[in-house]
DNA sequence: CATATAATTGACGTATACGTCAAGAGTCCT
DNA sequence: AGGACTCTTGACGTATACGTCAATTATATG
């Protein structure tokens, strides 16, 4: 049940190298066990490295995502740190809500100019271009 | 009218240093008038800046957020220089869009760590802390 | 058992994005 | 004219996030 994985191999299902892994560890961000000296990463690890490579794919520094990840596994019966841990979330809430909001933005003028665009290639393109029907939001 | 700003007047302006400015400018990303030897930089530039600055706070490279600028000040009379244009938007807002799913997933995990959290301080202490109506998406 | 394979720990190198002096030079004020 | 400012261009320093050897060491295989 439980699925081990050495460096190279979580490695290579992650898409990093080994070597990010082992400077992740260095930084505290994750503690493979180990069966002698060889790190034997297990599913927990799995799923921190993924909230760490997301955490990297929204621009957080590793220190950053160090904080964020002890968000995940703060202890739900020290009440003191639970209003603690309310406050970070809700900062992070905070950041990352911001965040969308550029996000959104920018999505926004991506899509005028991609009208521009298509308006300045005279008419619509359809043989080659088709463009997207953009109702999110 | 066009009012006009020392780089200075500007940082302080978008809350960076008059250094930041400079080093953009060395990487080709904005380029500030000239009064003598002293930079001058103009609307234009200060919008420039602002998108430099949310891009930034996206999470890209300096040199991704070059390329990016590109996009705004395109040509649209070289039709064949749109084509290449509404490539690059194009694929600028799919890793938009999906930076917004990596965005959104995790303000549902800190939701759903929150609320967590709340349950474990044992009912609903509004006296401190209320929770959010968390009515998106 | 000898060797190929994979992992380990340093140590040093590198790109990015500036920070921090240092040494002029132009501008304003009295 | 002499400061006092502000700006200028280097030049060097720094933190982050790894990449890249190098020298061992442990494990597996013929």
């Amino acid at each position: 049940m439980a699925q081990l994985y050495t460096v190279s191999e979580l490695a290579e299902h992650l898409g990093v190298t080994p070597r990010a892994l082992r400077f992740y560890e260095t930084k505290g961000l994750v503690r493979p066990q180990r069966c002698g000296q060889r790190r034997v990463y297990t599913h927990r690890e799995r799923g921190r490295l993924a909230l760490i490579l997301r955490g990297k794919r929204l621009g957080f520094s590793l220190k950053e995502i160090g904080d964020w990840l002890d968000l995940y596994d703060a202890d739900p019966d020290q009440r003191e740190q639970v209003q603690v841990l309310l406050e970070r979330v809700r900062a992070r809430r905070t950041a990352l809500e911001a965040q969308r909001a550029d996000l959104d933005a920018t999505l926004a003028e991506l899509k005028a100019i991609e009208h521009e665009a298509l308006d300045h290639l005279g008419g619509w393109d359809r043989s080659t271009n088709k463009v997207s029907s953009s109702g999110e939001t």
